[in-house]
DNA sequence: GTAGAACCTCAACAATTGTTGAGGTCAACG
DNA sequence: CGTTGACCTCAACAATTGTTGAGGTTCTAC
């Protein structure tokens, strides 16, 4: 059995300063989704936030996510769909991606109704 | 020629409650957008609200925006780009419909492209 | 071992997108 | 006319999605 997940853990982790830099999100959004529950962090013995590299991942979805209109209550509930705290597979992955996408593409279609209605054939 | 809009002007409009009902839209809602300039209304001698058939268009439209994830400024910018006061014509709202499919899908695209990199092939 | 940058929490503020309620007016019907 | 429901405005409140700042702690590098 593997005790550790395919991330290495043995990495120190990111800081959120790091985090903030690299995905371009401020570091007080990053607190809030973390509040909010939507990723997670562990802490040093000082208490400060320190991240795996699979935080990269979920704030580029929870950017993505948001533009296509989803709230942040429903990214939330996408997301405490994967297994709970360890590292998600690509199965894991795979099938939310799955499931966003049909949303996403349900909210389009339901647009394009709309206005094909608003703009009937002459 | 035509010298009305293919519109009943003739009709006494329809009061917020009429809309409201028929729309499924909250009265207060119709209002908060007209304030921000997202709809317009007639004015009675006493200061009543009067719509044309035409809102219900523009409510269904706001509506299906927000759910792809526009806000209230971005669907009024587009709707200040129809010919100002008058009817839409055909052409009118299909060319606005083609410029909100086309935000709508590059933002599903941009969400696909995320998720993809999420879940790389196993 | 200490200076300074980066971090912590918590509270207050802010923009967006509305809803609710008070207090008053309009319109439609008899 | 008078009544009654629908309408008006304006202000206050509320949820969401953050940002800012105060006041204090930790980490890193010298």
């Amino acid at each position: 059995m593997k005790q550790d997940t395919s991330f290495d853990w043995h990495e120190p982790g990111l800081t959120i300063g790091q985090v903030a830099q690299r995905s371009g999100v401020a570091a007080s959004a990053i607190r809030f989704y973390e509040a909010q529950g939507l990723i997670s962090s562990d802490r040093t013995a000082g208490n400060q936030r320190r991240y795996h590299a699979d935080v990269m991942c979920r704030l580029a979805m929870i950017e993505a996510c948001q533009r296509v209109g989803l709230t942040l209550a429903e990214v939330g509930r996408a997301l405490a769909a994967l297994p709970p705290g360890q590292a998600p597979t690509s199965e894991d992955w795979d099938a939310l991606a799955g499931r966003l996408r049909t949303e996403a593409q349900s909210r389009i279609d339901r647009l394009s109704e709309v206005l094909r209605a608003l703009a009937p054939p002459a």
